[in-house]
This record gives structure tokens, C-alpha cells and sequence, in this order.
DNA sequence: CAACGTAGTGCAAACGTTTGATATTGTCCA
DNA sequence: TGGACAATATCAAACGTTTGCACTACGTTG
């Protein structure tokens, strides 16, 4: 009477059916193994009653959920609540529930996330994680594990590609008669900032231009305005910046500052989430997050969990889902 | 061997302490019934096998779980990511874990998805619900719900008050010389449409102004740019748009047919969300959706469950967080 | 007609907790 | 010295499932 008033059981659909309670059991985990007549008339009666396994006393005894945990550094991020649709779109499909938790880029909290649903999942999505190798090679024992835009050796890993994209884009711009190029950083512990910082470094010292490498953020509209100054101070005429959020407050600092985008100053970010939604429209590079939320879910349930010593075929594999370009307003050649 | 090898256990504890399972049990639930010196051995031994109680088989036994789920129609907008971000903040620093659905504006899926989510949860947050009345009345007899966005008798709930601020924003429209005034409408079963589209409609009428209501929209960028060919027919030289994201595609939009946000054409939006990332900034009403979320754990949380008869005291109680106008610089008189 | 295979069903243990009832101490007072 | 009482710890049932094993009929076969 307390808590949810009386919800129908195995027991419950069993008396009322006159059946034993492993034979309602079988009915609905496995119908071959009943006469026909039974599997209908136990059906019939467990409808009536509004039966419905419980999935904890299910997840108890099968030591399994029809759960997966998706860790994310802010759920607010375009990049992120995409693929969090994404994701628990696939799962439903699948009937498994999504626990999202929001980590705030807080490595510590994290980790406490982390351990509490390894309880009570079958396994966890962990995007753009802030934890050392160590920690999360740690958690990997406790609970299969699938790495978002981080990769670690020996546990699957998935991340946007972004470094063809992004030489494109360095040479569009070399192209155009950009002599100094900058990069604006995302997260410092982010491992896809390291990536996107490392593949524009190098491709624009391959063409013998400047590179200037603008300092980490936290990959905020605020922090994109705030950064105008330093970009204008810098010299380049050119900006690339860790996502479209960034790129979206940079222009807008810009404009600010009487410098025009891309008149003044040409800017490109990255993920193409919301880039079309400012004005001018933002060159980017698709993030695929909602492919890469699809998959993830995949590749977490597909589970071969061979723990077998055959090194590591397939359990550590990484992939990347390669970004394309999107050409919109925010790139020109130098004044 | 299996699936998580070997998770410590109250047995193991028990084993390795010397003392019973229930001794171990009380040393976590009731430590005050226990002599300080077995508290702390028992605790030291559990540390030491990394013991942590199992949720699943606490949530048989109590029949509560420390989950709560949040049924949301559109995960990747943007005042829902907030409103989750939110609530999933606030619960975690109450140890409670957040299921995270996204229904994809379908009543159907709705439905599934809180029945499927009644069973493991203690309670649903059920934002802009799609659903029949009678079907979230079934439903709030099977678990406790707090609705936003939508208001159902006897059933708590949470929305944001715009009718004060639109009213605010329909005067200064007029008060600048608007005559013609239209509400381009949100989702046709959207509850927060029908109230806004309402408080607009009638204010504009109270000034003798014309209104002009646009057709609903799936509160998309894209909708909102393709609507703008109809609102130049309309001839309307003012629109507020149902939320910030359909006012800045409707600006993308007319800003393709040559018309400039706010010389030809004042915009307004709602929920002050991204609205200041596109240019001209949007005036708009702020959404409250942080505080809606946190607040609405809270009231799942309190759980008074009065199931007596005493009417409706307290269950049933509805409350609006009221927005206020932010102006910026999408409102001008008209041309 | 005995022996046997098989389809269909039931029994009971197990999953890891919580918790009311109960047993075991020891302490204090008369 | 006996009894009452509190403090502490244990016992065992219960939560709602799944599942290996055993059992019953009922053909089928030799």
C-alpha cells in the first residue's frame, strides 16, 4: 500500500493462471520450451494483470542489466546532448536504459560516477574522460568500458578524425595568403584538444607559415568572446578554434572589437553543431556525434569479452569516424 | 570469472571481519547500533576488499532504488540539456542516479518509455509530455511524478510563467508602433505553446492591435527558416517566435528573402537559450529551465505521499518559475 | 509389453541485501 | 546472589526473478 501499490508478480500471474511460477518464468524468457496453449493462456492472464518483469529482481539474478551508464564532461554541449540522443535512441531500440551523468570536467567526480553506476549497468560510455590511464584502466576491470574522443591502449576507443579535415583546412587557408595562423585550445586535459593542436601545428609549419597556439579554455561561448583580444594581439589572420561554441563567442568578441569576421580575421571551429546557427555560418568540420553515440552503444553490447590472453584483437581496438569539411561564411583570404 | 569478477560482497566482508552478514549490513545502514570499535573494523575491512554495497540488490529488498528517471522530449535542445545538466547535478549530490530518455516528441514512445523506466526508478520527471491526461493519471498511480511544463490536475507541476514577460513584451511592441502583430507557433501538442500563443494573443487584442497566429512548427532552426516566407506574407511587422531556436532560424530566414532583423522586422524568442549566440542577439524571456530541474528533483524527492484522503493539500500543487524579458537587440519600431 | 525417449511442467536453490525477532553478553541495583 | 535492563550481535525470512534438475505422462520402438 506504501510504496507502488501492489504491482502484479510472477507469483500473482502463477495462482492466478494455475500454473507454478517457472513455467510464467518460461513463458516469457523462453516459449519454445512450453506448449503453445500454455505460452497464450499465461499470456493472456499476465496482460490482464498488467505483469511486467521486474528488472531488478531480473538484474539480480542474472548479475546483468538492461542498462548502459554515458559519462560526459557537460551534457549542455551541443557535441555531447547529440550524442547522448543518439545513443539512447540506439539503446531503446535495443530496450536497454541510458543513465547520463554530467561530470562538470571534474576528474573526481568522474570517477565517483563511474564506480556508482559500474553497480548497476552492463557497461559505460565514457566521453572525453579527465581520469589518468591508470584510473581508467582500473575501471576497466570492474566493467566493460567504451572510450569517447580518448584513446587508451587496449580499450575501445572511438573519436571524430579530425587531422584530414583539418590539414584541409590549413592549406585552404595557406591557400588564401594566411602567413599566421592560430590556434584557439580547448580543454588543457582534453586528449581531442591535443590531437586538433597537433594536427594544425604541424601542418602549417610543413607550408613554412607561423603557427601561434592561443591558450586552453573551457571551451565556453564567454570564453570564445574573451579570447578576441588575445587573437587580434596575436597577428594571425586566422583562427581555428577547438569546437563551434568557442569559434561562436570568438566571433561575436571580435565584432566587438570592430574586427569583422571573415573580412578582418577568418575563424573555423569544429563539430558543426550550432556553426550554422551564427551569422556568418562557421567553417567547420563535422563531429559525427551521433554516429559515434550509435556505435559506441554498439560496440558495448556487442561485448566478446574474450578474456582470454589472445592479446588484444579486437577488445582494444580504436576507430575513428572521420569529419569532412563544411564550407560556410567564415573563412576569406587576409586583408 | 565471467562478468565482473568477483565484486566484493557482504558474505565476503562478514567472512573476512568475523562477524555475521547483518552486523556488516548495520555497520553501513545503522552504525549507531553498533559498538563504535566493530564500526570501524568492519569498515576497515570493507575498504580493504573495495566493498561496496550492491544497488540492484538493495533496490529488491527495499523496494526503492536511488535512480529517478527524466522523460524529455528533445534531449538536444537546448533548454533541456539545461534543465538535465541540472537535475542530474542536483541528484547526484543526493546519490541519486538519473535515467535520461528522450522520446522524440512521440506520445507512443512516451508511454513505453515511463513504463519501462516505473519499475527501476523511484520516481519520473516528465517534461512537456506528449501524452493524454488519462494516461499520465495511470501513470501517477503506478509512480510518483512531477510534470513541466504542463499543467494536470492533482498532479505536481512545474512550468515557466511567460505570461507576465510576453505581456511585457506585446506592450513594448505596441509602444513602438507595432500594429500587426504574430506568434509563430511551437508544437502543436506542446501545452507551453497553447499558454504562450494565448498570453500573446490576448494582450495584442487588449491593445487593439492585430494578431496574426503562425501555424505550429517542430520548434527546429530549419522550421524556424522556413517560416519566414510566411511570415512576410503575414504582413506582420513584429513576431515572437515560441522558443529562441525557432526565432533564430525565422532570422536566418528572413535575413535570406533580404529582410534585417530588427529594421524590417522585430523577433522575439523564449527560454534565453543561445539567444545570445546569434546575431543581432534575440530579445527573449528567460526560461528558468536550471531551476526547473532542480526544483523538480526536489519535489520527487520530498515524497510527503499523503495517500489519504485529504484532497489534494499539498500532491497536486503547481507552480510557475516566472521568466523575465531580456532585451537585446533583435526588437526596433517598425519601419 | 517392457523399455525408453521426449515434451511439458514443477521444485528449490540462488542472487545480495534489509530488518524484525531473538539470543548473548555484561552491568547495575536491590 | 538474583533479576532486570540495556547494549550488541545473530538468525532467518523476504524481495521477484532465473535455471539446473527431477518428475510425470505419453507415445514409440524393439
Amino acid at each position: 500500500m506504501k510504496k507502488q501499490a501492489g504491482r502484479a508478480t510472477l507469483k500473482d500471474v502463477a495462482e492466478e493462471a494455475g500454473v507454478s511460477i517457472s513455467t510464467v518464468s518460461r513463458a516469457f524468457s523462453s516459449p519454445e520450451r512450453l506448449s503453445p496453449a500454455t505460452v497464450q493462456h499465461i499470456k493472456e492472464v499476465a496482460a490482464r494483470l498488467r505483469f511486467a518483469v521486474n528488472p531488478v529482481a531480473k538484474a539480480l539474478i542474472t548479475g546483468t542489466s538492461m542498462n548502459i551508464g554515458l559519462v560526459v564532461p557537460d551534457i549542455a554541449n551541443p557535441y555531447m546532448s547529440t550524442l547522448l540522443k543518439a545513443a539512447q535512441a540506439h539503446s531503446r531500440e535495443r530496450s536497454i536504459g541510458v543513465f547520463a551523468a554530467d561530470t562538470d570536467d571534474s576528474a573526481r567526480i568522474e570517477r565517483e560516477v563511474c564506480h556508482q553506476l559500474a553497480q548497476q549497468t552492463r557497461g559505460i560510455i565514457l566521453c572525453g574522460p579527465r581520469m589518468s590511464v591508470p584510473h581508467i584502466r582500473e575501471l576497466s576491470e570492474m566493467i566493460p568500458l567504451v572510450l569517447v574522443s580518448r584513446v587508451v591502449e587496449g580499450i575501445p576507443s572511438l573519436y571524430t578524425g579530425s587531422t584530414p579535415a583539418l590539414e584541409e583546412l590549413v592549406d585552404e587557408l595557406v591557400g588564401l595568403g594566411h602567413r599566421r595562423i592560430a590556434y584557439l585550445s580547448g580543454p588543457a586535459q582534453s586528449w581531442a584538444n591535443k590531437q586538433r593542436s597537433r594536427a594544425v601545428s604541424r601542418r602549417v609549419a610543413a607550408h613554412g607559415a607561423e603557427f601561434v597556439k592561443l591558450p586552453p579554455t573551457t571551451a565556453s561561448y564567454s570564453d570564445g568572446r574573451a579570447a578576441a583580444g588575445e587573437v587580434v594581439e596575436s597577428g594571425a589572420t586566422a583562427v581555428m578554434a577547438f569546437d563551434d561554441v568557442l569559434a561562436s563567442g570568438l566571433v561575436e568578441g571580435l565584432r566587438r572589437l570592430g574586427r569583422s569576421v571573415p573580412d578582418d580575421i577568418s575563424v573555423t571551429g569544429h563539430d558543426d553543431i550550432l556553426a550554422e546557427l551564427v551569422y556568418p555560418g562557421i567553417t567547420t568540420v563535422t563531429g559525427q556525434s551521433a554516429r559515434i553515440g550509435q556505435l559506441a552503444v554498439d560496440w558495448l553490447l556487442e561485448e566478446p569479452a574474450e578474456d582470454s590472453d589472445d592479446g588484444d584483437g579486437e577488445a582494444g581496438r580504436s576507430r575513428a569516424i572521420e569529419g569532412r569539411v563544411v564550407h560556410r561564411g567564415s573563412v576569406a583570404a587576409p586583408p
